[in-house]
RNA sequence: GCUUGGGUAGCUCAGUUGGAUAGAGCAGCAGUUUCCUAAACUGUUGGUCGCGGGUUCGACUCCCGCCUCGAGCACCA
């Protein structure tokens, strides 16, 4: 039984029997360091009850505590309304064995028992290479999925891959038209880039069309609609519906250069999916749940046709959910395609990692689900983030300005080459474990970066300023994470049970207790779905390592026993680092 | 206009269910390598927590109003 818990229950029982005061809510915090004392108590919210000065309902509840378990707080002090608790040494050692010797600390396995999560993240676009808004969603979506894991819930992680539609039509249309039979064997381009370009090629040409027809008197708005290339690409996606033999080969083939483009990226990236869904198999999904919908009056008719669902009475709008014709909209498929994940997978939540652009979409799809009757529905999430922003201004993919995703990546590993190799500090590496190393320590600059970021906010990207190997950073942990393996090697074979010391250093004190909090920061930054919880926490641990680590000797300490439990501690904290990066995808390396 | 998310040091960001003197990094300044990796450590400069009210023993945190930046308000996805 951990010690908080402990505390609570006494303190409880002590409020029960002195004040009368039942289901008290206690609050315990770590004591400040300026104060002595290791968990703090607020007694404002007994005063009422004590009808004592705070200071002296503080002593009473301190003293209570020292007579009923003295094994556990061996003091305590009182500032105004605070009561700071000294805790028994041997109970922090306690703490120390107890998480030294814990496989996979912090982690908690997976009931087997429970229903999955499926958590949904990436869902690119066929017709362009991801960028940096994919990146953001990638690292969210794919961390989110690891810090559940650790959590101990069952996950499924899935894309849906939207492949279909005018867009995919436009680039299709553009390499037609332009291509000249560029393929991404015969160019050497990598095939989302390839198709990438004849996306921009397009709107470039499309454009020129708007212009000539606006020079010839037509308004901007009929431009738009009547430029031939516009044209041209609505009757694509027409026989696209309807199944030409010509443009949906065409689409295979395309689809297939972006498929192996996205396969490297996504390698690089370090994420992964058990399920992929296509939009060319889901986009008729749905009608069949507004018919019924219908039928139970969730939904009303319109005289042109079209059916509406009426959402004023909860404060939001009336909005369409099949068109006149029959046709579906985005959320018809978005209503179908989340029923269908229920049944097919018993899933017990999802989690929709989609910009905050839609955090409207999201509301309405949700309240509707619910309105369906579905019992689910209040267990659907939209993990919603903020736009990355560029000192440059707006990103724009039709138009090529963008951050190319393989581009930014291959800007951090290159600026962890140029760091290494000035450092000179890998000597006896082969070129094959630097490479590697380099794409470590590069790639955990860029997601430790962009995840200790909550993710609500919008966040500033300067590609040439915001990437730093120095301070709060992925490269700043992974070198206290190296610098702790060396030890180890120099150490040699530890013993596998913690050694007790005498006297604990204040600094070792803290870090125990910082250890100690580690499971409870993967619990709580789960249930926030915020893997900036974990990247906070453990930069925390590492600062105050690393001061330890400069300020005390650990191989040249002079008692043998001291020696082996710093070590032992050094080992520790290296053991969380590496499961509190691992929750954000981010490896830590032997030496660096 | 309505809905929604931000506004904390020069910059980028933390700040737990309201608690003690609001914290980091970067940038700036001043130091630390005969010693375990200096991508580190130590010290220091820098704040009207957007503004004004309210609730409370106590407010960056909760409530109301205002200012400001962004996003969303399509028979687009």
């Amino acid at each position: 039984m951990d010690i908080q818990a402990t505390l609570k229950d006494t303190i409880s029982s002590i409020l029960k029997e002195k004040y009368a005061i039942e289901d008290a809510k206690t609050d315990l915090s770590a004591t400040r360091a300026e104060f002595a004392g290791d968990l703090t108590l607020l007694v404002f919210p007994f005063v009422r009850a004590s009808k004592k000065k705070p200071e002296d309902t503080a002593k009473e509840i301190g003293e209570a505590l020292l007579e009923k378990i003295p094994d556990v707080v061996c003091g305590f002090n009182v500032v105004k309304g605070f009561l700071n608790i000294e805790i028994s040494k041997n109970i922090i050692a306690d703490e120390f064995d107890k998480a030294y010797s814990t496989e996979m600390f912090g982690y908690i396995a997976p009931n087997k028992d429970e229903k999955a999560i499926m958590v949904e993240y990436s869902s690119p676009n066929t017709n362009k290479p991801l960028h940096l808004g994919h990146i953001r969603n990638n690292l969210l979506g794919y961390s989110v999925a690891r810090l559940l894991e650790a959590s101990g819930k069952k996950v499924i992680k899935t894309q849906i891959i939207n492949d279909r539609g005018i867009h995919i039509c436009k680039s299709m249309l553009a390499w037609k038209l332009f291509g000249n039979g560029e393929t991404p064997e015969n160019t050497g381009e990598k095939g989302d880039h390839l198709v990438g370009k004849y996306y921009v090629e397009f709107d470039k040409a499309y454009k020129k069309e708007i212009d000539e027809l606006k020079g010839k008197g037509m308004s901007e708005e009929d431009a738009k609609k009547n430029a031939p290339l516009i044209i041209q690409a609505q009757k694509m996606l027409k026989a696209w519906e309807e199944k030409d033999p010509e443009v949906r080969a065409l689409w295979e083939m395309m689809n297939t250069w972006v498929y192996g483009g996205f396969k490297q990226t996504y390698e690089r990236l370090g994420v992964a999916f058990d399920k992929n869904y296509y939009e060319s198999n889901t986009y008729l999904l749905g009608k069949d749940n507004v018919n019924e919908g219908l039928e139970k009056g969730v939904f009303y008719r319109r005289a042109d046709g079209s059916v509406w669902i009426d959402l004023t009475p909860d404060g939001l709008d009336e909005k369409l959910v099949l068109r006149g014709d029959g046709t579906s909209v985005y959320i018809t498929q978005d209503i179908g395609t989340a029923i269908s994940r229920f049944k097919e997978f018993n899933i017990d939540s999802l989690i929709y990692t989609v910009g905050n652009e839609q955090d409207y979409h999201f509301k309405v799809l949700f309240l509707i689900l619910k309105k369906l009757g579905y019992q689910w529905a209040d267990r659907l999430y939209h993990l919603s983030y903020g736009m990355v922003d560029l000192p440059t201004g707006k990103m724009k993919s039709r138009e090529g300005t963008v951050v190319d995703a393989d581009d930014l990546m291959d800007d951090m590993v290159r600026t962890a080459r140029e760091i290494s190799e000035e450092l000179g500090k890998l000597d006896g590496m082969s070129s094959q474990e630097k490479d590697s190393l380099y794409n470590m320590i590069g790639m955990g600059a860029l997601k430790y970066f962009i995840l200790k970021v909550d993710p609500k906010k919008r966040m500033m990207f300067n590609p040439k300023e915001s990437i730093d190997f120095n301070g709060n950073t992925g490269p700043f942990i992974q070198y206290t994470y190296a610098r702790i393996q060396s030890i180890k090697r120099k150490y040699g074979d530890l013993p596998k049970e913690a050694v007790k010391i005498g006297t604990l250093d204040p600094r070792e004190e803290n870090i125990i207790k910082n250890i100690a909090n580690f499971p409870s920061v993967i619990q709580k930054a789960a249930a926030a779905q915020s893997p900036a919880q974990v990247a906070n926490y453990v930069y925390d641990l590492v600062k105050e390592y690393n001061s330890y680590y400069q300020n005390v000797p650990m191989l040249s300490a002079e008692d043998e026993n001291v020696k082996t439990f710093r070590v032992q501690l050094s080992d520790m904290v290296g053991r969380v680092i590496k499961n509190a990066m691992a929750t954000m995808g981010i490896d830590v390396p032997e030496r660096m």
